[in-house]
DNA sequence: CCAGAACTGCGAGCACTGCTCTTGTTCTCG
DNA sequence: CGAGAACAAGAGCAGTGCTCGCAGTTCTGG
């Protein structure tokens, strides 16, 4: 009675909306504590104090759920990645890729089984639906950011092979830079988006490799390991990053 | 009453074996087929028609029978790079590692369900027993043994940033190489064992990437895509790779 | 040769999972 | 107020990993 309109249905809609974040907070302490494997609709039902037949009023599946959590994740990486370029804006676009690897790194290792989530073995089944695009390409557009300044700057002068500008990459790469016709997409612009998908490779490659073991007894010093790592990836595409 | 002292056990042991080897390759089956995460001891039970609880004789637990395939996984792929290496002994070292690269790539494309299993995201609750490390030493050795030989022709000239030679690989990465006293490690010896992780990271990177559905919409001719990226890396470390 | 030990397989059962369906309750809105 | 939508709960199905007791088989040593 006290709103108009627009409000009258809120009682139920705020309810719903309330239960609907601590679902989510339930499932992502769940995710952070045992991984997403052992993440069970059930238990999170049980946190909740509700009947798992209950919590399909709100998620259609588990994998439903998986799809928030990997949105919620995509997003967290995306906005580190923004914040560690901004902070960095003033020390170069080469230094600047190094803070932002390395704030990933951190991120991951706070976190690991939300970077598992996105960027380990796929779920069993489950396939990426647009929803979760949007998210993904947030820490793209960071590394494309820095490509392109870089480029402005007359930086770049790739170690590496150079790469045929055009046709290599998928035309949607190029519609979210504005380039509607892939035929009009300058061929600087086409190396920027081959190398940022270099960058972005190597970056998630040790980020995995740490992470998921492979580098034990093998590697002593991590830290310093993934800065070389990335150092010589990012001067493979012509960005020189001087370490300490 | 053929055969004297060594063999009389013989009837049980081959039948346990013979057994043993029906159920890893059902096991392999599945798992090629489904995924490590839908491999299910009831299932291959029944693919073998005996009872579930009857595997348990032969198999500790779905995670040893894990540790199995993996144990398979690693052995495959090294056998696949080690087979590489040798077929493209004559085209230098440089070639001769993107070579290696695609053929691992190949491999990885063929089982997909093989590589996520070694190189994706660890099965949780898992860690590694070492009957693994000898297997997943394998490709390591094939990348160390192609690091040698170019530094022995001298051909190495990284265009990343040259490393602190020492004290930034664990001990005992130098131990398999002969080197008991990490100090007495060589200087190029130390900077190859960093190299060699160097090149790995950008091989699982770039494969994991690919596989994992990171390229969809971004790259479009995955294969060319990853040869770049091997050769960007490769070059980094002071591998000049040429593509076609 | 034959008794006892070791090995092998089976079925039932426990606790857990995702998910569905039915029943009953509560809220909302015409 | 009263119809209908939204909600919550419980039982139930099919599947999982794993354990245990019971039965048969095979090997081994006296």
């Amino acid at each position: 009675m006290t709103e108009p309109a627009t409000a009258p249905l809120r009682a139920r809609e705020r309810a719903r909306a309330e239960l609907m974040s601590e679902l989510l907070a339930a499932a992502r302490a769940r995710l952070e504590a045992e991984g997403s494997a052992a993440l069970s609709l059930r238990a999170v039902a049980r946190d909740l104090g509700m009947a798992s037949s209950a919590v399909y009023r709100y998620v259609p599946s588990r994998d439903a759920l998986l799809t928030l959590l990997i949105i919620e994740a995509y997003d967290a990486v995306g906005q580190v990645a923004e914040q560690a370029a901004a902070d960095a804006r003033e020390i170069g676009p080469a230094q600047a890729w190094l803070a932002v690897a390395r704030a990933v790194r951190r991120w991951a290792l706070d976190q690991p089984y939300s970077f598992e989530l996105i960027y380990g073995t796929p779920v069993r089944g489950y396939r990426a639906p647009d929803d979760t695009v949007q998210s993904a390409l947030r820490l793209w557009q960071v590394i494309i950011g820095l490509l392109m300044e870089a480029g402005g700057d007359g930086i770049l002068d790739p170690a590496g092979p150079d790469f045929d500008p055009a046709g290599r990459m998928a035309p949607e790469a190029y519609a979210s830079a504005g380039f509607t016709d892939p035929s009009t997409v300058p061929d600087d612009v086409a190396r920027t988006a081959i190398r940022s998908a270099t960058l972005f490779t190597s970056l998630v490659g040790a980020i995995s490799v740490e992470l998921f073991g492979h580098l034990h007894r093998v590697a002593e010093d991590y830290a310093r390991f993934f800065d070389v790592t990335i150092a010589t990836a990012a001067a493979g595409v012509g960005l020189r990053i001087s370490l300490d």
